[in-house]
DNA sequence: TTATCATAGATAAGTAAAGTCTACAATCGA
DNA sequence: TCGATTGTAGACTTTACTTATCTATGATAA
């Protein structure tokens, strides 16, 4: 069980907007060098941020891809969730008659993480960097 | 990103194993039968409970699984990092100079999912479910 | 209307999990 | 000691998911 690279990605580019360029469009051809991955690939992890609300997508010369208005308020959580989806990390696969005890604990775990995860903003981590 | 299946499996075996039989060895067969899953398959994942050190094997007529002495204090994430490995979910692909904050964000948030599992035991479970 | 840029679909390669088979080693009981 | 029982280990196949590329299409600004 791994956070996929593609998460990884997603964070850096939503980082990358944040601080560098949070008003104007950016191409892909600009992040995927920043990020030296293929655009192609890149592209499609973006259109995924797109659909679930996080940037903005302006096609055309001087388009890309840019911030919502309100990109302060995305969390680590959203863009996790943006990629990996929002399915449980864990699912009991037995048909015990009420539901599983098992599968109880290690969600209540997880919903652990999530909420760490929903409490931090990227634009909290840019301060931070930019303080440094 | 999800918790393999055999995860599953190995919490279920765990708690039957406190629950039903925390004294005399059981067989592959039975607890295959038990979780109606492959006896090939199982003993690869209860193989690997042995080398954690969480249960004991015992080899020839009337073997089988055991659990080790101190099994009141096996937590689930003990069975988790038994099958899934104890490397973290998040590794930032990126060569930044120093550490990356984004990959320390996302670890401080595993810890707390990991805090949680630590504090259940199977044993605990056991008790619970026999309290209903 | 043309150059620029995102979107979507098909597809292939790589990797990890799930599952099976077979030979082997250890142990118990007679 | 012999043979039945049980776990161990390795090779192997299948399946599913992630990563990655290519190509055609759609939208927009200059």
């Amino acid at each position: 069980m791994k956070f996929s690279q593609a998460t990884d990605n997603a964070l850096h580019v939503m980082l990358y907007l944040v601080m560098e360029a949070p008003d104007k469009p950016v191409s892909v051809q600009v992040l995927a060098e920043k990020l030296s991955v293929s655009q192609t690939y890149l592209s499609k992890m973006l259109t995924k941020l797109v659909k679930a609300g996080l940037i903005h997508s302006v096609s055309g010369a001087n388009g890309g891809y840019r911030l919502k208005r309100n990109y302060e308020e995305i969390s680590f959580l959203d863009v996790i969730h943006a990629i990996e989806g929002t399915t449980s990390l864990f699912e009991c696969s037995f048909n015990h008659g009420q539901q599983c005890l098992i599968q109880q604990v290690v969600m209540d775990a997880e919903r652990q993480m999530e909420q760490a995860l929903k409490n931090k903003t990227i634009y909290e981590l840019a301060k931070q960097m930019k303080g440094v």
